[in-house]
DNA sequence: GTTAAATTTAGAATAGTTCTAAACTATTTG
DNA sequence: CAAATAGTTTAGAACTATTCTAAATTTAAC
């Protein structure tokens, strides 16, 4: 798969940052800038550790994985819905859906507007839905 | 919830096992009277460990985890893919859906025919779809 | 610059699951 | 039906992903 590098900086990481409210630390602007330095990319923590400690920056496994949550939570990063022992982010927060290849754990986006899904039923009395996902699992032939 | 007690007794079991082509031991018996003797349920190894033992049966927690695997690999259970830290395992192992509640990591059936998904994309080049599932993620109001 | 608050970190702790290899049980064979 | 053998169970160790802890460091505000 060739990835396209975007223009995601310093600079920008840092005013990314300060949108969200969180401050523009020398750990976080690194782990932002390699988030969202290519497309919509799926995302888990160990190898986003080992990409960073890999380009020679130093940033902790824990900090990692607090600067996960709090750009899930501040909506920068969404949190997919598949069976894997790894929790996988995705920097692709707009609606849309998932082929899950179980032969080597990834993912592939599939836009919203390919695939339509009709009969929502209510949810359960004092619930609301929070999101629709679909999950399309593939495997080798 | 009220669950309803089905006749799922030890010849029962037995011949399941028979079916699937797995021993009849002691503890698969127990396991399987268990797992089916209500009507559809959603399992974990933990809290179906728990149950057994509660009925004053022992079984250990790894042939929980391992019965809970064969029983999939012959069809008789599916896992089903949220992402909670604990692994489900569905005895409706027709095409359905699901509400997860993200309150307390719940599910909660869907038939097949309510919702209908439509435009499936093709699988990549030598894959094929092994399932498309639909997860509405429900919350608190 | 000083101070207060937030953040980072290494490593410990935890949770869920899988592995291991010895003991045991079910089935097959003679 | 006894012995052989093949499959199963088990306790506990090991493992993996993640979260927690509390001390050290950094950031932002004054």
């Amino acid at each position: 798969m060739v990835k396209h590098k975007n223009n995601f900086g310093k600079t920008k990481s840092v005013n990314v940052l300060k949108d969200a409210e969180l401050r523009p630390t020398r750990q976080r602007v690194i782990l932002v800038s390699n988030i969202f330095k290519y497309g919509n990319r799926h995302i888990n923590a160990e190898s986003l550790h080992k990409e960073i400690l890999g380009s020679g920056e130093q940033v902790s496994l824990a900090t990692v994985y607090n600067t996960l949550h709090h750009l899930t939570n501040v909506g920068l990063l969404r949190q997919v819905k598949v069976n894997s022992s790894q929790n996988y982010f995705d920097t692709n927060t707009t609606a849309h859906h998932h082929f899950y290849d179980e032969s080597n754990n990834s993912l592939i986006d599939i836009s919203q507007d390919k695939i339509k899904v009709q009969g929502i039923p209510k949810p359960p009395e004092s619930k609301k839905i929070s999101e629709v996902e679909v999950i399309i699992s593939i495997k080798n032939i």
